[in-house]
DNA sequence: TGTTTGACTATTTAATTTAACGGGTCAAAG
DNA sequence: CTTTGACCCGTTAAATTAAATAGTCAAACA
């Protein structure tokens, strides 16, 4: 049986997996997580692990792509839930924002190394992206249907709102040592990107 | 005499060695920059360096802050030349923008050695954050004087604007080997920058 | 007196070597 | 089908050493 294949109690083995490297991840980032670590706390081998996942990469690929499906499920759940767009927007940037502090250390990942992994990382990251730039649009769409929003070109315009955010999430997280990103800084980011936030929808409510 | 004293001739050797320093730091950026080769080219010593700037330090300061100034000075130049207050700011991304390209090096200082440099640096540079920060507020403030913008708090706005720019600048060149921000990744970042100004033009236009 | 310099030092940085570690494989066992 | 210990090899980290570099100063000079 190949790992690739997720059926029944394998499924359930191969869940275990990733939940133990989610949490080393969590804590300690890409780079600073072994193999052996996640294996040790498993309490199996290593070579086992290699039997569930073809290499490393593939293995926090897998993590990754989790943690965000499960971003995207309670965004699209919440937008649902929500009648005015504004506040999916205000909502959306408050749930990147929670997931991103849960999972910091996972951002730390030098760019240097980045390009180590090989292409299949970067696809991934490319992936969940446009996935991203996908949710921002169909908000952006349903604002002008409804009649709250007027933008032409809603695709760039989500595009920008991402790359804003993420920018001021940089510009403030920028010059710190290492693990240093205090509560207060992630209180810094939240306040700037609320501050552009309003700004944002004023420009789409004319 | 001390260096500190800018007085006739000796003002002119300042200037030649400001910009012999420019040149070398422009091109390859502070921390490859040596006083030695400052001075080969210059065809003087070291210690003669060392006579009119104490420390290395100093030299830096000085090289950016006249660079700075200059920059300045042409921002307030055209916000006399022009009349609405949304053309200032597309001007003065613009000019941002050129002033930027001849100065990558620069900006390429390692955030781990800023914080070895004194806390001279880190002064001017936020100096010269709160310059630029006046300057915005200023046209913020002519435009809801001339009827032109609606902004309550420039201020904050103002500071909103610049970090933008910023993260944009950021996000796009993050990760570029080193000498790596090509002509493409330069227009990229300009061509966001419009887009946000687009935006953030809109937003104050009610 | 103001300016320039070569020779010097003390620290940082870079280059070099060496040891440890981590990713990945595999034959064999359960 | 699943698990494992033993193994290999390339990368990284630690330790050591060599080279630069920031900064000083007494002496020369104009």
């Amino acid at each position: 049986m190949v790992a690739i294949i997720h059926d029944g109690e394998n499924r359930a083995k191969l869940e275990t997996i990733l939940e133990a490297a989610r949490k080393r991840i969590g804590t300690y980032g890409f780079e600073k997580t072994t193999m052996q670590e996640i294996a040790a706390d498993l309490r199996i081998s290593k070579a086992t692990l290699y039997y569930y996942f073809p290499d490393k990469e593939s293995l926090f690929s897998a993590v990754v792509e989790s943690e965000m499906e499960e971003f995207f499920s309670l965004v699209r759940k919440m937008t649902q839930r929500l009648k005015r767009t504004d506040h999916m927007l205000q909502e959306y940037v408050s749930l990147r924002h929670d997931f991103f502090r849960t999972f910091v250390n996972l951002t730390r990942l030098r760019i240097s190394n980045i390009s180590q992994f090989n292409t299949q990382f970067r696809d991934l990251k490319t992936r969940l992206r446009r996935e991203e730039a996908g949710l921002i649009t169909g908000i952006l769409r349903k604002g002008r249907e409804t009649g709250q929003f007027s933008c032409s070109d809603e695709e760039g315009t989500a595009l920008l709102f991402l790359e804003v955010l993420h920018g001021l999430r940089m510009v403030t997280a920028q010059n710190k040592p290492f693990p240093e990103i205090s509560a207060e800084d992630f209180e810094a980011i939240a306040g700037k990107q609320r501050q552009f936030l309003q700004l944002f929808v004023k420009s789409l409510i004319k």
